[in-house]
DNA sequence: CGGACAGTTGACCTATTTCAAATGTGGTGG
DNA sequence: CCACCACATTTGAAATAGGTCAACTGTCCG
């Protein structure tokens, strides 16, 4: 294990620890254990599948920078991304209790990871309990996420639950310094937009232009330019608390 | 904390434990702390709301007979149920790592449940790392059904979904000894069916239709007679993995 | 300049919803 | 034992959200 970083300097984990920051109190000793983890930072191409489905894991890998998604496919070759993951989310740590994921991983755009052997988040759980149940916290943070996604895909029209994608994306890019009122950067196709949605790509076209011409908010370029952050709120009936943003500590 | 009964002795934890084992090696000294948690057994009615979101909670509820739904509503009224649950299931211990849930839990049977304590688990974390791993894996596993729903809710038809629903519920209800290949009880009324499965109950009632001329099956008086049931995981597309019925010991 | 994709648009189609009414069914009180 | 009520199921007819198919238009990059 390399030893403990100082705790100043910038690493690749840090959207991640802000990221916990941001929910509970975490001790000096605390963070210098997480920093503290051994982790073979690698890079990743666009569209290259990371992780596959039935594979056996011994690691578990951390997002430092670009985006990555979940996805299953049917036989029929139809596919549903099950979740996107943001710069700072440990994309495949349930990997961890699971020993193999039910699900491919997919990076996005070019990425950059650390790999943290399951060895060393046992270690972890030896010593630092509290620690475990943060982890633990995120993978349930993540049933949370798809529990949301399943009232989308079941009972949200396509703008509803075109524009709730984006607040939640909009969140927890927030969260790590990657959007703010005005939008953010999306490295997403309108085909994979419909592959998180349920939709066809041709759907998807249309109801962005939609919601541009509601003068909600538009997207060029794999950007995101949100003109009216309340109504697009408000047609995707955004409410965060499924995020847990504020969560006290425990 | 009561002192470890008999392991001889059928207790309401039995179903519980018998899903662990079905998966993992417990050493008599695990199963002995698992059944020597503290737990408050209480019966409740069917149709009741028994953890409501956003909640503060201090202990999670082992189910120990009968079946419950997790669910999000929508202000428009429309209802989606996240995944149901069944005897041995952990209803809410993520409720362990949230501090509160994001959706709703009702029972949709007469049930009965035994409530842990918080802290008791917090303690367990301390002196068992192995055995919180495996609750971990509990909570991934509801993860993994979330996901497999998003699929069908995205993805699947109608007939589809629906078989699929059966598929898993008969799987799992299989592992605590409350299925077979003949069939199972299915205590939903054709609307609750409808709020699993992203559909309206008219349609449902239809699909079940095709489903029973089609000599796959038949729903009469809350029990499902399986007629064919390679038909019936044809037609649902239906593959266990996700369910990790047959883990090797980590 | 050409080729590969991503995005757009139109015309038509269909799975599922909506609305409305009829038919079971199980439980309760008289 | 029957009348009645609430609720679940069944069915038909009409409506629609979103899908399918096919072509055209960027746009980026080598």
């Amino acid at each position: 294990m390399r030893p403990a970083p100082d705790l100043d300097e910038p690493s690749g984990f840090d959207a991640f620890v802000a990221k916990l920051k941001a929910r509970d109190r975490i001790s000096a000793e605390e963070e210098a254990a997480l920093r503290g983890l051994p982790a073979d930072e690698r890079d990743i191409g666009a569209d290259r599948i990371v992780v596959r489905a039935r594979q056996r894991l011994s690691e578990s890998l951390l997002l430092l920078e670009g985006m990555m998604c979940r996805f299953k496919d049917l036989p029929n070759g139809k596919r549903q991304i099950a979740e996107l993951n943001v710069a700072g989310d440990f994309v495949d740590l349930h990997g961890f209790t699971l020993e193999y994921l039910d699900h491919d991983i997919m990076s996005l755009t070019p990425c950059r990871i650390a790999a943290v052997p399951h060895a060393a988040l046992r270690e972890l759980g030896e010593t630092h309990p509290r620690l475990v149940r943060i982890l633990w916290f995120l993978t349930n943070l993540d049933a949370a996420i798809h529990r949301e996604w399943e009232l989308s895909l079941g009972r949200r029209s396509a703008i509803g639950r075109l524009a709730h994608l984006l607040c939640e994306l909009r969140a927890r890019l927030a969260l790590v310094g990657l959007a703010d009122d005005k939008g953010f950067d999306l490295p997403l196709t309108q085909a994979e937009l419909a592959e998180c949605l349920g939709l066809t790509q041709v759907h998807i076209n249309r109801t962005l232009r939609e919601l541009r011409e509601a003068g909600v908010l538009d997207i060029r370029g794999g950007r995101v330019d949100i003109r009216d952050l309340a109504a697009l709120e408000r047609v995707a009936d955004f409410d965060p608390y499924y995020l847990y943003l504020q969560r006290g500590e425990r």
